[in-house]
DNA sequence: CTATAATTTCAGTAACATCTGAAACTCAAG
DNA sequence: CTTGAGTTTCAGATGTTACTGAAATTATAG
C-alpha cells in the first residue's frame, strides 16, 4: 500500500476513535472538545502541540489553550518542553488505569463526598435530639430516615470501591480486578 | 416539638437531600430537574402526584409531565393508580441497588458498548489485512494499535464489572461487594 | 352523549455552556 | 532594549439544552 494511503488510514482510524471518545465524554459530563483533545493526545502516542490540536480538531487557538490547561489541571495530560523548541508540547498519560484512577479520585472528592455529608446532615435534622422523642417516632419521619439510611449505605459502599480502585491504580489494580471477576 | 415545626423540619431535610441529589445528577449527565424529581419520589417514600412535584420543586406542569415520563421510561419510578382517584401517582423504586443497576445497564448499553465496537473497528482499519504487512509494521501504526489495545482491555474489564453489578443487583449484590471489599 | 379533570405536547423563550478571534501578555534570542 | 514566536485571556457571538404556558388530547363520571 502507498505511503500516503497508509498515512490516511492511520489518520482515519485515529479520528474515528477521537470522535467516539468525545461523544462518550459528553454523556458523562465532560465537554466534547476536552474529551476529543484528550483522545488525540492519547491515541497519537507522542507529544502534540497546540497547532496540532487546532488543525486536527478544527478549533480555535483560545479553545485549544483553555482546554489543554484544564486537562493538565485534571492531570490526565502533561506539559512537555522540547529542547530548542519554543512551542510547548503535551502528552497523555499512557496508562489507562492511572488516568481512570485520577478521574475517579477527583469525582469522588467533588461529588460523592458532598452527598455523604449532606445525607448525614439531613439525618441530624431528623434525629431525636432535634425533634424530640415523640416527633422522631412519627411514621413519615421514620420513613424518610430509613430512606436516607439506605442511600447512605449505598454511597458509602460505592465510595469504598472507588477508594480501592484509586489506591491500587498503579501497582496492583489487575489483582483487584482479578479477585472481583473470579468471585463473580 | 410542635406539629408544624416537625413538619417543617422534615420538609427541610428532604429539600436539602433533593437539592444535593440534583446537583450530583447534573455532573453525571442527568439534568438537574429530573434528578430532583427522582430524589423527591425516593425520599417521600410514598406516591406523589404531578401537582406535588410542581409545587415542591416549583416547576411547570409541562416540565413535570415530561420529566416524570422520562423517569418512568428509565424504570426508576413507576406510575400508580389509586382507586377512585383521577390523578396519577408516581413512586420510586425503594431498593437503591436496583435503581443503580437499572441505570448502569442502560449506560453500559448506550455508551460503553459503542466505544468497544468503535475500537474494534479502528483496529480493523490498521491490521495487516487492510494495510499490508510492511505498512502494518510502521512505528506510528504500531503505536496507535498498541494504544487501542490498552484502551480496549480497559473498557472490556470495566464492562464485565458493570455486567456483574447488573446481574447481581437484586439477589446477591452484597455478596459481590463483600468479596470485593475483603479482597482489597 | 357532555362536562370536567388530568395529562401531554410543543412552539417560543430563557438560561446556560461553549467557542471564537483579537488584543494583551510572556519570554527567549539578538 | 527590541523583536517576534508562542501563549493566555476574555468579551461577545453562537449553539445547545431546559423550561414555560397554553392549546390539544385523553380519560372518567354522569
Amino acid at each position: 500500500m502507498a505511503e500516503s494511503s497508509v498515512e490516511q488510514n492511520l489518520q482515519n482510524a485515529q479520528d474515528t476513535f477521537i470522535r467516539r471518545w468525545g461523544e462518550m465524554g459528553q454523556t458523562w459530563g465532560i465537554n466534547r472538545t476536552m474529551a476529543e483533545i484528550h483522545a488525540l493526545c492519547y491515541i497519537a502516542g507522542q507529544p502534540v502541540c497546540t497547532d496540532d490540536v487546532m488543525e486536527r480538531l478544527n478549533i480555535s487557538r483560545g479553545n485549544a489553550s483553555m482546554s489543554l490547561r484544564a486537562l493538565c489541571d485534571w492531570g490526565v495530560i502533561r506539559r512537555l518542553h522540547k529542547r530548542g523548541e519554543r512551542r510547548e508540547f503535551f502528552e497523555s498519560l499512557s496508562d489507562v488505569w492511572e488516568m481512570f484512577s485520577i478521574i475517579a479520585a477527583e469525582r469522588k472528592r467533588r461529588e460523592m463526598d458532598p452527598v455523604l455529608e449532606t445525607i448525614k446532615q439531613c439525618q441530624l435534622m431528623l434525629d431525636e435530639a432535634t425533634l424530640g422523642k415523640t416527633a422522631a417516632k412519627r411514621p413519615d419521619v421514620q420513613l424518610t430516615r430509613q430512606r436516607l439510611a439506605s442511600m447512605e449505605e449505598f454511597v458509602e459502599v460505592t465510595n469504598k470501591i472507588f477508594q480501592q480502585f484509586i489506591t491500587n491504580a498503579r501497582s496492583g489494580l489487575t489483582r483487584v480486578v482479578k479477585v472481583l471477576l473470579k468471585a463473580l
